[in-house]
DNA sequence: AAACAAAAATGTAGCGCTACATTTCATTCT
DNA sequence: AGAATGAAATGTAGCGCTACATTTTTGTTT
């Protein structure tokens, strides 16, 4: 032995306290085939006494490898997309997998084609895409024919050629909608995302869904551009506030923006709820620091990402597929201070 | 052979195109030794054509060993601690270190014990302990005899035993304080964090050397306990804005605080910052969302969290300990829109 | 040009674990 | 009881890399 000397305690180490072979000890380590149960305790305690695990380098050297998953994202400042990636950060970190990081700059087809590169190039077992780059990587092909899974974090609708971790956005706008209908109100403004996300539509779809369904005609005046950022929500809330007839209450398609709505009105002199409801998208942190607390639609981005992560986790380690290309998770209305019935 | 067939391109196949040992493409690799120009640009080359990267597993396992790097944080809905995972974990990321999670419940010193144990016997070479438990860990001498180096992430004060890296907080608060003095304001009011946590200490007293220096005579009721969160941000601003002599400024521990104090001058039908200046701490996204954009000070979570890490990982891998065991972090002020002259 | 020293390149021997083949052992069946 | 069966335990041979010792090359000196 010409090396370093080492008194790490090995696998050995525990296969001797025990009275067993090695491959015994990482067959019970592994919880593998069956293996007798007083073999099974007697290396269990041998474990605990040296307070032993496996080295995670070796195993995944002699092994199957080390899981790796790729996270392609951006602007991490969005509190959704930072739950995003702690869910993750945290699942990769239980399951024993590394979580490779690929922050994008631009977010462009581009960019997106070459993050997946990289990704891959890097050892990616399995890619996760954050909103609303799965979109764009979808609607550009960019994820046929991979090597790995890929698995897109909350699209706005069921996408071909890749797993799809979401809420229904549709049926939970529609359902926001609807409770603000059934408080009383006709006159509900609709601050949409940017113009090209999948996500932007499928939300503005439910808000028209719920309208039609109540037989309220929609003013189209009442349906206004946002690009999910707290000052697009300003510019929006200004325009839906500054109408002729001006809506009785105001849903913005994620919390940021009716962040906005909500300074602008008391801005304005506006008493919320009572001159005006807010509703909001996501629940994220942002909800209940805001004063009226805001009544918003939960929209569970850490376990999104979680399930994102077990999935590709799953599917890396040679699991079987699930039966159906999409998980939908649940999502539901937090109803808080800033709704109420119009004119108080 | 008896092993599954493997393709896969190692460094045995870089040397043999490079033609040279796999020694020297090693060699280059780490960027050890001399090693010549030629070899090493015809190994670089090589590792181009065969978009080649070491495996991490067989490096960890041959070498010193990968690198682990604890951290030990609890609430990560608050903004200034999910900047300093985020920090935390792309840089251990880029250095090829892995980072190990460790979430609290309680907060109690009980658990954060419990915590670095845990941390310990998983292996970690250093132990990051965001705020506020490393001074809970440091004030119960949980750090001396450590086998590893701690690292105390922006606790109030440089702190004996572990490395910090912060800001000068009492500085920062003492700036701001003057800054809102330069405007004209005389009555300031302050709301602390918790009063068992240094840092609110720290900051308090930063509050009132600038007004000392200003020979401004401290009005104790201006200053009122909170814990940091939204909700006793209400509770403090409904206190400072009942006074019979209400202040003009209202300088908050945080940006959520602040954000409450903003939420609930509104409420009042005060104009922000015509009738009342309102200044935050840390410069959390919130900061910007709220209206009028918050007057903060910038506590650059994320990059002390990735000193800290860079600290952890140099210290585990046998790099020599810096000079000075605290690092300080430049601060500076976020003058925006919720602070101006008093009576505007 | 021979002798030496220093620099560069290479060979050898594992790091701690697991896949797979093999052996050992406990059961059941005729 | 002996053979057939399958479950449990073990032995062997690396996984892809690096520490260290060794050999080769290059540069310098007298």
């Amino acid at each position: 032995m010409t090396r370093r000397p080492t008194k790490t305690i090995t696998i050995k180490t525990v296969a001797e306290l025990a009275g067993v072979s090695p491959m015994s000890v990482s067959n019970v380590l592994n919880n593998r085939h069956k293996v007798r149960e007083s073999t099974r305790q007697a290396v269990m305690d041998a474990v605990k006494t040296l307070n032993y695990s496996l080295n995670p380098a070796a195993k995944s050297l002699a092994g199957s490898g080390m899981t790796r998953i790729g996270l392609m994202y951006r602007n991490i400042e969005n509190a959704f997309l930072s739950s995003i990636l702690i869910g993750s950060l945290e699942t990769t970190n239980r399951m024993g997998a590394q979580l490779l990081l690929q922050p994008l700059e631009v977010g462009d087809a581009e960019e997106v084609a070459e993050g997946i590169r990289t990704l891959l190039s890097n050892g990616a077992n399995a890619i996760l895409i954050a909103p609303p780059y799965c979109e764009i990587a979808n609607s550009h092909g960019l994820t046929r024919d991979t090597p790995v899974p890929i698995i897109a974090l909350s699209p706005g609708d069921d996408l071909r050629d890749e797993y799809c971790i979401r809420i229904d956005d549709f049926a939970a706008a529609r359902d926001m909608t609807r409770y603000l209908i059934s408080l009383g109100h006709k006159d509900i403004g609709f601050i949409r995302g940017a113009e090209h996300h999948l996500i932007s539509r499928t939300r503005r779809d439910g808000y028209m869904a719920a309208l039609r369904d109540a037989g309220i005609a929609i003013r189209p005046e009442l349906v206004v551009d946002g690009d999910m950022s707290f000052d697009s929500g300003l510019d929006a809330a200004k325009s839906l506030l500054g109408l002729a007839v001006r809506p009785t209450a105001i849903f913005a398609s994620n919390d940021d923006v009716a962040a906005a709505v909500t300074s602008l009105a008391h801005r304005q002199g506006l008493d919320i709820p009572h001159d005006l409801s807010v509703a909001g998208f996501d629940d994220t942190p942002i909800a209940v620091k805001i004063w009226p607390a805001l009544t918003t639609v939960r929209h569970p981005g850490a376990r999104i990402a979680s399930e994102a992560a077990t999935l590709g986790i799953m599917l890396a380690r040679g699991g079987a597929a699930p039966a159906k290309n999409t998980t939908h998770l649940d999502y539901m209305l937090a109803i808080r201070e800033s709704t109420a019935p119009p004119q108080g």
